[in-house]
DNA sequence: CGCGCCTTTGAAGGAGCTCAATTTAGGTGG
DNA sequence: CCACCTAAATTGAGCTCCTTCAAAGGCGCG
């Protein structure tokens, strides 16, 4: 359908040590809570990993479901587009989380997976993940848990795009990625932000100008110091009371 | 936590002969593309029916995870609040669809499940279930693409929330209730909405007023026929031009 | 039959959008 | 290494769509 965007690292002896038995990331992804012997079950199940340069599709809306993937390395969007070429942003995905599960369900994915880095991914075939998670109790229900956690978080997003003003909404996503961030060991108060403000206002439904003024709204009132895509936190609880003015 | 608002009916000769097995609903529903004798496996772990009455909760957030639920009739809507009283209404869902996959997650629900009429649902103890697909393949496959739908229903939800205007999430709203009462055997151009405005306007991220209005816009353009809650769509197309104005 | 809830409709106000100009950063090639 | 070039970000001004506030009408339930 489209030219191969990516390639595959074959399977040598240095990917297999570097798959999930030996992955920094294991309690952050899908072998969580699983036992060393029924980790090294699901390493043989992952098959490959890809690497996706930054700007490339790790799958588009339309192409076959064959595999879900786990975020090694990097940073993706996901998306979704109408006919007449308004998009919205449904995700962003750092590593240790899952993407493509919005394929399973007609065999086909339905959303545009974009790498906002150079980023790797490990891929897991999805007939091969269905047969393990029949034979290991443990990794079945973590799987469906995966799964129930992102219905969650797409909840979560229904709430600040139907019931949130615009600051709210970018107060709770700066609060969601510095929590990411924290989980993953970097710093929870400074990072820099891989997406465009085009992105972050397609993600929270608002226009990228307004996503600009909100960031300078916050600057100017010193919750945050922006620049560009450079950002710190600085008054983490004011965020809060921002999404929650009586409590707190 | 809360007192009972609904109750059990007991697993007699005639509700199990109720079950999956015989009911109509089976192809829109959890037994889908399973055979006879799976479809009699899956009886067994559904374990009762239980009645909600219109404005009983079925489950709530906070409560303790054990079971999904399929609605064999009726009409429930999901939502979720915020700590000073905004809510979300995150979904609506008829017969045949699956309620309370959020609490896989964390083993606690995340959102209310709300009867807007009386109702009866499956109750299918999760432990059970995933004992069930772990055992009968096709229903594993079966459920996932059960969750993916849910997954992908609300990246559509997403986009209606955060780039459509009010009269084009209206249309998306009417044509897809209006789909889904088609798979069900119901007209498809007439029908009683079981919420009220407050509720779609939730649902869609506007104010009961807008939505008023909307209908009432609609009903002039001689799309649809409004009276409160009965709407009849006289113009199927022209609901979906307002969609997607240059295609159709 | 009456009360409360839901819906409809109007008028005014505001949050966020559109359009536009300027600044800044990052990548490229000389 | 620097000048150039393009994409991204910032900021302002006016406008629009939706909200807010308010009042009246209709339906259904007890």
């Amino acid at each position: 359908m489209h030219k191969p965007e990516t390639r595959s690292i074959p399977l040598t002896l240095s990917t297999i040590k570097a798959a999930c038995s030996q992955c920094s990331l294991r309690e952050l992804c899908l072998p969580f809570g699983l036992s060393e012997p029924e980790i090294e079950q699901l390493d043989s199940a992952v098959g490959s990993r890809r690497r996706v340069k930054r700007g490339q599709h790790l799958y588009r809306a339309g192409d076959g479901f064959e595999a879900i993937y786990a975020v090694k390395s990097g940073f993706f969007k996901t998306d979704v587009l109408l006919e007449d070429g308004r998009n919205q942003v449904t995700g962003f995905q750092m590593a240790g989380e899952i993407l493509g599960m919005d394929g399973i369900s007609v065999e086909t994915h339905t959303c545009n997976s974009v790498a906002l880095e150079d980023s790797e991914v490990c891929v897991i075939p999805f007939s091969q993940l269905e047969q393990l998670t029949r034979e290991i109790k443990s990794l079945q229900h973590h799987f469906h848990k995966v799964m129930s956690r992102e219905i969650v978080r797409d909840h979560g997003v229904m709430m600040l795009l139907g019931a949130m003003r615009a600051e709210e909404r970018l107060a709770a996503f700066l609060l969601n990625l510095s929590q990411r961030f924290i989980a993953r060991g970097y710093s929870a108060s400074e990072f820099h932000l891989r997406m465009t403000r085009d992105e972050i206002g397609s993600y929270l439904g608002l226009k990228l100008e307004t996503v600009s003024r909100a960031f300078s709204r916050f600057d100017e009132l010193g919750l945050i110091r922006v620049q560009q895509k450079h950002i710190v936190i600085l008054d983490n609880p004011g965020l809060k009371k921002l999404l929650n003015p009586q409590a707190c």
